[in-house]
DNA sequence: TATGAATGAGCATTCATTCAT
DNA sequence: TATGAATGAATGCTCATTCAT
C-alpha cells in the first residue's frame, strides 16, 4: 500500500532534483555548455538515471519551460484576482512580469532566452493556437489590457498588437537586465524598470 | 604589380567569407553549438585555414561584433546627421535600431544574444568605459535623450537611465521578433514596432 | 555472489591491459608521441574506455612510474633481507638494479628516462621529503651504503653523496644499455655490468 | 665575386641558426613537444624556410647530434695532446666528458637521451663499424683507457669493455644530473662527479 | 529503479609538410 | 632564397546516449 506511494513520492521527489540542478545549470552556463554527466554530479545519481526520468537533454528544457509558465502565471493570477483600477493593475502585472524574470533569473534565461532547436516531442494542436505553452500567462496580458481600453480612451484599441508590444517592452527589460547584469554599467534596476513600464503604459493612454 | 593587391584582396574576400559562415550559424545554432569544422565545411575550406585569419574561435565572435556596431553606428549617424525635431529624430533613431536588427538577425542575434564568456583578447580601458564595444552607438542615443529633454519638458530627467530604458524597450522588440518569429502568431510586425515606440516616446514626455 | 566479484576482476584486468600497453608504447616511442588512441587501438578498445580507468595522460605515466617503484623495491628488499658481507651485499643490490632494468626495460625506461613534465595530481609532502616516489627504493641504498661504511673505512665517509654517485653509475649502465641496445656494438652484457658494478665499489673503498 | 661568397655565408649562417634554434628549444621542451613552426618563430623567419636548409624535423636532429659530437671530440682532442700520467689523463678525459653535458646540456640531451626512430637517411659502413657519429669520441676513451693498462696492472684487460663501463658511468652521472636537475635533491655536483670518477677509475686499477 | 561500462561522434586546436609564387 | 596559403591527419579530451545487469 503505502510502499506503492513513497515510491511514486521518491520518483517524482528526484524528478524535481534533476530539473533544479538542470534549470540552474542551464541558467548559469548556458544550455549547450551543460553536461548531462554535470547535471548527474550535481545530484549525485548516475547520468543513466537522468534518462529514466527524460527521455533526452531536449526533453529537460521543455519540462523547465511548462514549470517556468506555470509559475508565472500563478504570480499572475494573483495580480488579476487584486482589486484595482485597470491601468493600475496592469502596470502591476509587468512588474510582476518583470520582478518573476528577475528572481528566477534561471527559469527565465532558459526558457524565453534559449533557442530552442527541437520542438517538444509533442505539442498539441491547442498550444499552437493558443500562444504555446505560455498561452495562460499571455491570455492574463491581453485580459489587462482588453480591460483598460474598456474602461478609457486609449491611442490604440488593437488589443492583440498593444499587448505584444508590451510584452516585448517588459521582455527587453528582463533579459538585458538579465544578461548583461554585470557587462553594463546600468543605472538603479527599479528606476529603469518603472521609467520602461510607465513609460509603455502611458504611451498607451491617450 | 597587381599580383600583391589580388593576393591581398582574395585574402580579405576569404576573411569576410568566414566571418559570414560564423555569423549566420552563430545566429542560427548559437555560438557554442557551432563547431570550428561545420563553419570550414560552409565555406569549403579546411579548418586549419580559419584559423590562419582568426587566432580562434572567440575572435571570431569578437569581430562579427565589432561588425556589427560599426554598421548600427553608420547607420544611426545617418539619422543624427538628418534634420528634423528632438522627438521625432529619437523616434526614427530607435526605428532604424529596430529595422537594423530585423534585417541583420545574424549580426543582432550574435551581438546582443549571445552569452559572452570569454573577453576579447585585447580590451581598451577607453572600451571599458564607453560601454565596450557598442559605445558609439549607445552615446547616439544618450544625444538624442538629451536633446529631446533640452527642448521641452520631460517627465524624467536622467538622461542616462531613460536612455537604458528606452535601449531595453526596443531590444525586447527587436530581439522577441527575431527569435519567435515562426513559434509566436505575431500580429503586423510594423504595427507592434510602431507601438512599441511610439509608446515608449510618448511616456517619456510630459 | 560471485557477479560483483567477476565484475571487479575484470575492471582491474581491463585496467592493467591498459597499463601494459601504455608501458610498452611509451618506452618504444617516447611518452610524447604515444596517444590515447594508439593506446585504445593496442588493446582494441576506444578511446574513450581509457577515461573511465584513467584521469588523463599523465595519470597513466604516474601510475606506471609508481607500479616500477613498488617491484624494484620489493626486489631490493628481497637482497636486503639476504644474509652476507655487507660489501656484498651492496653489490648483490646494484646487480638486482641493473637486471631489473635489464628485464622490464618499459618499466625503466618509462620511470627514469622519461621527462615528467607534469606532476602528478596528488603529491604527499611525505614523497616530496623522500625522493619522490622512489624513496623506498633509494632508502635502500642509503642503508646499504651506510652498513658498507659503518663496517670497515672507506674514502668516502658521505653516505648520501656516495650513494648518489652509485645510483648514476648504475643507472648509466642500465640506461645506455636499454636504449642503445642495438644501436652500439657491447661487449658482453654480463661483463659490461660486472666491470662497471665492481669498479664502483671497490672505488668506494679504501 | 664576392656576391657569390655572401650569399654562401648568409645561407651557412641561417642554417646555423636554425640548428641554435632547434637544438635549444629541443633540449628544453624534448624533440616531440617542439613544433617546426616553432623554431621559425624563434628565428623569425617562416616555418617553409626551414625545410629549405633541412630535409624535414628529422634531419635537425642528426645533424644536432653530429655537431655535439665533432664539439666533444675537439674537446678531448686537447686532453689527449696534453701531458701527464695516464692515469690523470683518463680521470680529466672522462671529466671533460660530463663537464661537457652539463655545460652543453642542449646539445647532450638532444644527442645521448633522445629516442632516434628514424636513423639519418644516410649512414655510411664506415661509421656503424666506427660506433656511429660518435666514433671519434669513443676513440679517445679507448686510447685512454689501452694507455693506462700499457702502463700499469690492472684489474682488467680487457679493453673495449672496460671504456664501454666506464662510459657507462660517466653517462649515468651526466644523464642525471641533466634529467633530474631539479626533481632531485642532489648533494654537491661536484662532489658527486669526483666520487663516481675517482671511484671508477680507481676500481679499474688493481 | 539505478548503474557501470562502453562507445562513436565530435570538440578546438596544432602538427609537419607541400605548393604556387 | 623565401614565403603565405593551405591542408590532411592527428592531438587530448568530452559529449549524449545505449546496453546489460
Amino acid at each position: 500500500m503505502g510502499v506503492t506511494e513513497r515510491k511514486v513520492r521518491e520518483k517524482a521527489a528526484l524528478r524535481q532534483e534533476i530539473l533544479a540542478a538542470a534549470r540552474e545549470l542551464f541558467a548559469k552556463h548556458g544550455y549547450e555548455s551543460v553536461s548531462m554527466r554535470k547535471i548527474a554530479e550535481r545530484i549525485e545519481y548516475s547520468p543513466t538515471t537522468i534518462y529514466l526520468h527524460f527521455r533526452d537533454k531536449g526533453e529537460l528544457l521543455n519540462e523547465i519551460c511548462t514549470e517556468t509558465f506555470q509559475l508565472l502565471s500563478k504570480k499572475l493570477a494573483k495580480v488579476v484576482a487584486s482589486e484595482g483600477d485597470p491601468v493600475d493593475l496592469l502596470r502591476r502585472g509587468l512588474r510582476v512580469y518583470v520582478d518573476f524574470g528577475l528572481s528566477h533569473p534561471n527559469h527565465y534565461r532558459t526558457t524565453f532566452m534559449t533557442p530552442h532547436q527541437h520542438p517538444p516531442h509533442t505539442v498539441s494542436l491547442d498550444q499552437k493556437i493558443n500562444f504555446g505553452t505560455g498561452g495562460q500567462a499571455f491570455q492574463y496580458l491581453l485580459d489587462a489590457v482588453g480591460r483598460v481600453m474598456a474602461t478609457g480612451p486609449t491611442r490604440q484599441t488593437d488589443v492583440m498588437a498593444t499587448s505584444q508590444a508590451l510584452w516585448m517592452t517588459i521582455h527587453g527589460v528582463t533579459s538585458l537586465l538579465i544578461t548583461k547584469e554585470l557587462e553594463f554599467p546600468w543605472s538603479d534596476k527599479n528606476l529603469l524598470i518603472d521609467i520602461a513600464i510607465a513609460g509603455a503604459v502611458k504611451g498607451l493612454l491617450r
